[in-house]
DNA sequence: CTGTTAGCGCCTTCAC
DNA sequence: GTGAAGGCGCTAACAG
C-alpha cells in the first residue's frame, strides 16, 4: 500500500480510501490510484484490514455433512444470501458428531467470525459456552429447539415426520415400520423417529416396528440391508417410512429384488424430496423440506443481526418455523 | 494475551510459546499459563496470528457448484486431506462461469491463502495473471488440461466419454444421440460432447445426434425434455447418453412416461457414478470417476508442496490421472 | 478532501 | 527457558 501510494504520489492512508466505495476522496485522485493499482498488481491484504478494522468478514457455517444433498442446498442457500453483503463463508462439517462441532467452534472462533449458523440443536456444554461467551448472532437451522440460542430458522422433524405417519394411516396402512438414521447422534434423524413412534400411539397402530441403518456410505446400500432386518423381524409389514430418501431408495430396490411390488406388497415412503425421489421407479412418497430457503433465510437474518445497531437488547430475534408438505406419490 | 499472561505471572511472549507445541517452555509454566486460558476462556486471535507469523492457514477451493453429488464428494475429499494440517478451508461456488472464477480468485486472494485448488483448466487472461502474481502452490482437478498452471489431478473428460460411446458401439448401438450440459460455460460437460463426437467418427456412427439440456434447477427434469427434443429430431433413435447421471435419469423417467422400455426401445446411459443411477428401473449405465479421490489427492499434493522446502525450482509437481470406468448396467 | 499518529493482537528476533 | 523491542499491513480518529 506504500508502494501504491508513492506511485501515485499520495498518502497511505489516501490508498486505503480509495479502496472503499463510502470514504471521501476525489474521483480523480481515486482514479489514479486504482489506475497504478491495476497496473502494479496489487492486492490488499485483508488480514491486516481485519485487524485494523476488527471486522472479519467471516461467518461460519457449521453442518453435519457436505455430500447430503438437503444440507448442500442450504449451504448454497447461505452462499446466496451472503452474496454482496462482503462476507464470506467459513464452512465447517461435523459429521454428525457434537465433539468435533465443539472443536470446529474452537477452531473457527479464533478467526474472529462475526456470525455462526449451526446445524441442530444439540451441542456440548463446553460449545454452548465458547457460544454465548463469544457474543456473536447465533443462527441454529433445521430443527426447532425449545431452549434457543438465539435465532432459529427450522421445523420439528417430530411433526413432519408425523405427517408422514398419518399420511400411511390414512391410505390404508397398519404395520408400518421405520428405518431410523444410520449415525446415533443424528438429532433431526431420532426426532423423526420419535415423531414415528407418537404417530403410531395417535393412531393406535401399535408398538413401533423399526431398525437402524448401517453406517455410509452407500446411505442406499443401507436402505436395503434395512428392509431386509425389518422384514425378517416383522413379515408382515404394509409400510416402510425411511429416515432419508436415499435409505428410502434403496429399500426400495430391495423390494424390486425380492420381488415385492410397490405400493400393492409394501409401501415405501421417504424424507427429504431429495430429486431421486422423483426418479424411482414408482415415484416416491416423501416429505419435503425447504432445504435451500432454510439456508437463504438464515443467511438473511444474521445479516440483518449484524447490520442492526440499535440496542442489543432489542436486536429482532427470529425465530423462523419453514414449512414441511408430505408430497403423496405412487410408492404409497 | 496480555491480561493471560497478567494473571499467569509471565509476560505476553511465553503465554504465545504456550499455546505452541514445538516452543521451549518449561512443562510447569505451561501448564500454568494453559490453566488461566481455560479459566477465563481466552481465545487467540488467529488473525493477529495470520499478520505476525505471515501464515493465513487457509486453502482456497473454488468449485463449480455445490449442490453436485460429484463436487460435493470432492470437497469432502480436501477436507479430509486437510484435517490435522492446521490448513483451513475457504470454499467458493463458480456456477460454471470462468468470470465469476476470476471474481471469486479476486477476493479470496486478499486473504492471503497458502494454495488453490481449482476445478478445471478454463480461466480468464486476468485470473491466470492473478493465479501467477500471486505465486502459491496451485492444484487442477477434474480435467487433464495440456498448458497446466502447476500440479494437477484429473482426468480426461473427453476420455472418459469416448469410453462410454465405445461401450454403447460394442453392445450394438448405432444411433446414438447426446444430451449435452445446460451450462454453455461446463467445460467438463463440453468436453464430454467432443469426446462422443470423436467416438462416433472413429466407430463410423454418422453425424452427431445432440441437443442441449436447459438450466437447472430441476436437471432430472430437463433431462427428460431433452430427450424429447432429441426423439422429435431423430426418432429412430437407439440409444442416448447424457452429460451426467442426472439428465440421464430424467431422460429414462420420460421412457417410461412415453412406454418406451429401456433398453430394448433405446439404450439410456449417464456419466458420474451418483448414487442415483443405482437407483433407476433398470439400473443406470454410467461413467465412474473418483470424485472423493480426487479431492484427497488435491488437497494431499498441495499440503506437500506448502511443506515443501527445498529449492522451489526443484519443487515436485504432480500431475494425477484418475481413473475413469465404464460401469455396464441394465440400461444399456 | 487529505495527511498524521497510534494502534489492532500477535510473533520474530535477539538478548540474557 | 524467558523477556523486551519492534513490526506484520492496514485503518480509526483526529486535525487541517
Amino acid at each position: 500500500m506504500q508502494d501504491v501510494a508513492r506511485l501515485a504520489g499520495v498518502s497511505a492512508m489516501t490508498v486505503s480510501r480509495a479502496l472503499r466505495s463510502d470514504a471521501s476522496i476525489s474521483q480523480a485522485t481515486r482514479a489514479r490510484i486504482l489506475e497504478v493499482i491495476e497496473r502494479v498488481g496489487y492486492i490488499p491484504d485483508q488480514t491486516a484490514n481485519m485487524l485494523a478494522s476488527r471486522r472479519s468478514g467471516f461467518v461460519v457455517a457449521l453442518i453435519p455433512a457436505l455430500n447430503n444433498s438437503n444440507f448442500a442446498d442450504t449451504v448454497r442457500g447461505i452462499n446466496d444470501s451472503l452474496a454482496g453483503t462482503g462476507l464470506q463463508m467459513i464452512l465447517g462439517a461435523t459429521d454428525y458428531s457434537p465433539e468435533r462441532e465443539e472443536e470446529l467452534i474452537a477452531t473457527t472462533l479464533r478467526r474472529r467470525p462475526e456470525g455462526i449458523i449451526l446445524a441442530g440443536s444439540k451441542h456440548t456444554a463446553r460449545a454452548r459456552r465458547l457460544l454465548t461467551h463469544a457474543g456473536l448472532p447465533i443462527v441454529q437451522i433445521w430443527d426447532f429447539p425449545d431452549d434457543p440460542l438465539d435465532q432459529v430458522v427450522g421445523f420439528s422433524n417430530a411433526d413432519a415426520a408425523r405427517a408422514m405417519v398419518h399420511h400411511l394411516a390414512d391410505r390404508g396402512f397398519r404395520r408400518i415400520g421405520f428405518v431410523g438414521s444410520s449415525v446415533p447422534s443424528d438429532t433431526r434423524g431420532f426426532e423423526r423417529q420419535r415423531g414415528y413412534c407418537e404417530a403410531l400411539v395417535e393412531r393406535g397402530l401399535g408398538p413401533p416396528r423399526l431398525v437402524n441403518a448401517a453406517k455410509p456410505p452407500g446411505s442406499i446400500e443401507q436402505g436395503g440391508l434395512a428392509l431386509g432386518r425389518l422384514l425378517e423381524r416383522w413379515p408382515d409389514l404394509d409400510a416402510v417410512f425411511c429416515v432419508s430418501d436415499l435409505a428410502a431408495c434403496g429399500a426400495m430396490m430391495e423390494c424390486h429384488r425380492r420381488g415385492m411390488v410397490v405400493p400393492r406388497d409394501i409401501a415405501i415412503a421417504g424424507f427429504g424430496d431429495f430429486e431421486i425421489s422423483r426418479c424411482t421407479h414408482p415415484r416416491m412418497s416423501t416429505v419435503a423440506v425447504e432445504s435451500y430457503e432454510i439456508g437463504a433465510l438464515a443467511g438473511r437474518h444474521l445479516v440483518a443481526a449484524l447490520e442492526y445497531d440499535g440496542d442489543p437488547a432489542t436486536r429482532p430475534v427470529a425465530r423462523i418455523r419453514t414449512p414441511f408438505t408430505v408430497i403423496a406419490r405412487e410408492s404409497t
